[in-house]
DNA sequence: TTATTTTGTTTGTATAAACAACTAACCTAA
DNA sequence: TTAGGTTAGTTGTTTATACAAACAAAATAA
């Protein structure tokens, strides 16, 4: 196979991976603005959470392309945040299920204002065929990896 | 202006960052079969002094999109595997300049052919044209933040 | 049924990040 | 020349990551 070499330093841009660290920057930022002291990956987590409770922990690293002790740790400062909350399962004694709490479910409304407003922020000038394109590339990127 | 959120799913892909996570995992695994134990981190901050030594931490952290304290203690890592030297500047008594050992200077033929590997592991199926955009595209982004 | 493997989660250890607060050296301007 | 601000680097604290090893519960196989 051809060496891809000389693609070295569009390679080395994608691996700083300053443009989702910049983002995930803004995000926090944003959230900070409206009074809500969340990180961007404890934001990844209650996103799905949002969108259905009761998720396993596993189901939840699968989802946000963690491993396990990081989803275990997260949900650890969730809880101390009393934003969710670990309820055995009853019929498979190993799972915890992961539900949000009233302040939780409560912070689903800023939180997507905050996000919006932070997409807008960042795709200023961009129209959606690009973003496409370059998620779709991002998304081969991985696939040969993974 | 008008929303994007009807981007979310894409957006999320960004925010996500797995492709660049997967990208590091990738190097640092590639980097281990050679025999090397490094991280990314690592690797980003040795690239540049192979292009250059004698570099002060401050430029370090322009090139490499990092905070000063993360480079301050990159590089005392750094030291501990006896690859980088900090050398006080006679002219600016504030300045560290940080050099290369030998050991780290043997390091780099190995580190280049694993990044090289790792680069044709990524973009197979994916031409140079469309990793340009990409990268484009994440500039745009990236700018729009910052 | 008992033994073995798999699955879901946690703990240990090392590395790295952000942000704030700090020190020391330098620069500049009154 | 000294006071005030700037720059280079470090330290403290919290959060998050990877990887390995542990553990218990469940599933499977002999």
């Amino acid at each position: 196979m051809a060496t891809n070499f000389e693609y070295a330093d569009e390679f080395f841009s994608f691996l700083t991976g300053k443009a989702t660290a910049a983002l995930a920057r803004r995000l926090q930022r944003n959230l900070k603005e409206e009074g809500i002291s969340i990180t961007s990956e404890q934001w990844s987590l209650l996103y799905y959470l949002w969108i259905e409770e009761g998720r396993t922990q596993q189901e939840l690293a699968c989802l946000t392309f963690r491993d396990k002790p990081s989803v275990s740790r997260l949900i650890n400062n969730l809880e101390k945040l009393k934003l969710v909350m670990r309820v055995n399962d009853k019929q498979d004694k190993r799972s915890n299920l992961i539900f949000l709490t009233k302040q939780g479910r409560q912070l689903r409304e800023g939180c997507l204002r905050q996000a919006r407003r932070t997409i807008d922020q960042a795709l200023e000038g961009l129209d959606y065929q690009e973003m496409v394109r370059a998620k779709n590339t991002l998304e081969v990127l991985y696939s040969n990896l993974k």
